[in-house]
DNA sequence: ACCTCACATCAACTTTTTTTGATATGAACA
DNA sequence: TGTTCATATCAAAAAAAGTTGATGTGAGGT
């Protein structure tokens, strides 16, 4: 069973790792290849495999397979998913709700 | 040493864990005491220290100790700093910066 | 069909994070 | 000053995350 806090938690899971970090600042320039990410990064085959696909669960990035290769990139959705989560988390409750409440 | 990445990494492991996330949802209905937040999160009191440690850290949250208690709120220069981070790491560059390239 | 290339997955190991119980600190009050 | 209460810190154990090298899978090319 998964909690709900566990399933948010995961969101930030996924940015909380310096090489993942690292990732998310190379695909700022565009789409690239695995193997492009490969030798742009210092890291081995298998472990950038396991660090895209916790990028991809978290929805931040999205991949495109293309024949031999995959792509990544940038995926907006899950950037403003993301957004929203971190804002409605530490953003203070009002009682009603509404905006003129200045909590 | 600490790296770039390292130090933007620990904003996001501040939100990382379910029963950070957990502290959060309480501080968000207002200013709380560590002695209040013990008795609605299942947690041990030098758990509860330990996550407080991490979250004020992390800018999010902020305390006030007042005589023996110690008080935590959600701090917004946090969340804004938190919030534009993740904006920045998850959004394309474009080449000039201007706000009609639409990367 | 076979081989190779790009990537994913697995299992063993290492490192980091979290939990726990014990002890330290420091404010308030008798 | 001695005691109690609230919280912080510490060290050891447990759990989770990350790393590595080997192996699996599936697309293309020969």
């Amino acid at each position: 069973m998964e909690t709900l806090y566990q399933k948010q938690a995961k969101v930030f899971k996924a940015l909380c790792d310096p090489k993942r970090i690292a990732i998310l600042e190379q695909l700022r320039s565009g789409e690239k290849c695995a193997c492009v990410l490969l030798d742009a990064l210092e890291l081995t085959q298998s472990g950038l495999s396991y660090h895209m696909k916790i990028l991809c669960e978290s929805g931040i990035v999205a991949s495109r397979p293309e024949g031999k290769w995959t792509h990544y990139r940038l995926d907006p959705a899950g950037r403003d998913a993301a957004l929203q989560l971190l804002a409605q988390l530490t953003t203070p409750d009002t009682e009603c709700g509404c905006s003129s409440c200045h909590a």
